[in-house]
DNA sequence: CATGAATGAGGCTTCATTCAT
DNA sequence: GATGAATGAAGCCTCATTCAT
């Protein structure tokens, strides 16, 4: 949909690499705006210049890295459900799989904070690809009887919002996976607000 | 513990308090790094120079500010639940009190967000203290038996996320209180995973 | 018509005027794309940011320039016709004024020449309101019969061109006036083309 | 005279057509300074490399397109007046192959005005050379008691102004030819202004 | 003959902050 | 208490040119 600019060989694509992941380390450590393209380009160990050979602007590396860090966690994601016919025990997978990926990847969340303040469309985007992936999971499931039949796209956002807290109070604040209790609470919780009224 | 000057007139008061006002409105408008300080005293309607005889840098007036919608987010949230004895009750009053507020203050919110890369340690303080009067509260209705009795820590993050991701994408998004069947399926979620096992 | 920033003050003034003068022999020597903006804030003993306290842009300050020159030789064209009846002495006289002029102000001719890459809409207004101006003085002559009845338009285009093209010559290029030999060759033909056809 | 590196093969010269005629669009639609090489490879449809094949550098393909401006028009002009014996009707017809010629090469015409300010020396031999050829016409018409005996230097630049002014105001500004009346005026005002005392 | 990735200097502009009045 | 001119560092980006293939 937009109109990088495309290396042709395959040098080309592996200074395009180099400089994301230089752009993610630095917008990481000191965000969008403490990080400069020359501290890019200079982790990546390329000229200034080279950068506007791959991205038109600083804006779009960023938007990159928030698109590919969505792409990213919606895939963990799914992989965590994999072969699960439990809603339940989806969710509990998923849940364990976002902690993981958010401590992994603590400097695209914080791109994907700060993507708020520098291009707010592709930050909602990112949200709204998530919990419309979500929604369906869940739309899904209760069709199954698996879960109550409250509005899908309200649970989704609700429990994007309790992984989303949780994930920030431990992964990225105090890098570490949450506790075994607190999973604990927080999925007793969660398992109760969702299941069917009469247990299946 | 504050480190600022103080103006001791009332007309240093006033210049203070437009130029809080000012910074508000920039800052929520066009983010900490897109709004200058130069816009911020003309909004204000003062000189440049002004500006450093209230605040020392522009940092500062951001601190300021987070912990004054702190204080302020507090405070409604207390008066929401005053007079109720139900847990629940107060629950569902501060979910409605909150959402109001963000939809009041939609530049609050905002700067709120901003500070986490200005000052992580303002933000992080931001809300250790509302989980902290939060999770004190569901303490207390734990003891009388009105909830689950889970880590209430735990429950005050989970809480505050669902409601911030509510909040996110109804009143900042779209500018509007949520929609009554979204308050009611979100709240219904929270009342099954909070109440007790056997309803008192 | 324009929003420059306008000092208020006179120190602000003056620096404003620091700046015109320096921009004017930086054009002039080096340019417009070759004089940057920091060689124009040095020659004028100035910081780079002042710069911008006068003028928007670059291109601003070469628009300023463009039309203040303008101002001046239609001033210095209108005095020395000032006091002379006869057209044919008018014209004469301009002549001699345009070439002094060309001469004092090299700088300012070269900044005119480069505007019409810069920004052709004060180029052209500089040309039109210079022939508008030489068009009415030519129609005025024509009503008392002092010139053959052309266009006056037409007419004050090609002298417009005659002039230019003899200052280029010379005082550009040689950095002298015509000699007189010269002077006296164009204006032969030049009263030639315009005198009525049975003398006055 | 020239130092160009000089393509051997039918393959390169065409290329080095491609990029003559490439760079003359971007000159003349965007300038000398906002034409950039890349711009001019990309519409030549070649690499950006190949264009050091060919111009040792950006003002060189300028220098190469102002002298071969130059010739054109000369050519223009020359043929304008081939097979008419009397000066008057040569340089009639010569002020209307010049208003034709500059309608139809626009872009050559902004070129060669640019030239001014990136290598003056070819600007001012364009003019030399122009003004020589033209002079030396003058001079024989002269001889012939065809024109009156002014000096031919001046009455060839005089002309040359005349004939640029008006070729500016409309076929560049208006992108027409000058209206009949207006050739008309231009071209009374000098004939009066060469044709000798007593007509041949 | 041609390619296109890479270079790195350099330019314009913004802006937080200082300071003389 | 207030002003507003001045500062100068720093950043983003462009572009002519080079070079390995």
């Amino acid at each position: 949909m937009s109109e990088l600019p495309q290396p042709s060989t395959a040098r080309g694509e592996a200074t395009r690499q180099k400089l994301l992941a230089a752009a993610e380390e630095e917008f990481g450590e000191r965000g969008f705006h403490g990080a400069s393209v020359s501290a890019i380009t200079r982790r990546a160990g390329v000229a200034q210049g080279t950068f506007y050979l791959y991205f038109p602007s600083k804006e779009d590396i960023l938007r990159e890295l928030v698109r590919y860090m969505g792409a990213q966690l919606r895939e963990a994601l799914s992989r965590a459900g994999e072969g699960l016919s439990q809603r339940l025990e989806v969710e509990r997978a998923g849940f364990h799989a976002f902690m993981r990926f958010s401590l992994a990847h603590k400097n695209l969340y914080r791109i994907v904070m700060q993507s708020q303040f520098v291009d707010e469309a592709v930050y909602r985007e990112y949200y709204r690809t998530l919990a419309g992936a979500y929604a369906s999971g869940l739309a899904r499931a209760q069709a199954l009887g698996q879960l109550r039949g409250a509005d899908p796209e309200t649970l989704a956002w609700s429990l994007m919002g309790v992984a989303h807290f949780l994930g920030l109070r431990y992964a990225i604040w105090e890098d570490r996976l949450p506790p075994d209790e607190v999973m604990a609470a927080a999925f007793a919780f969660i398992e109760r607000g969702l299941e069917p009224q009469e247990p299946a």
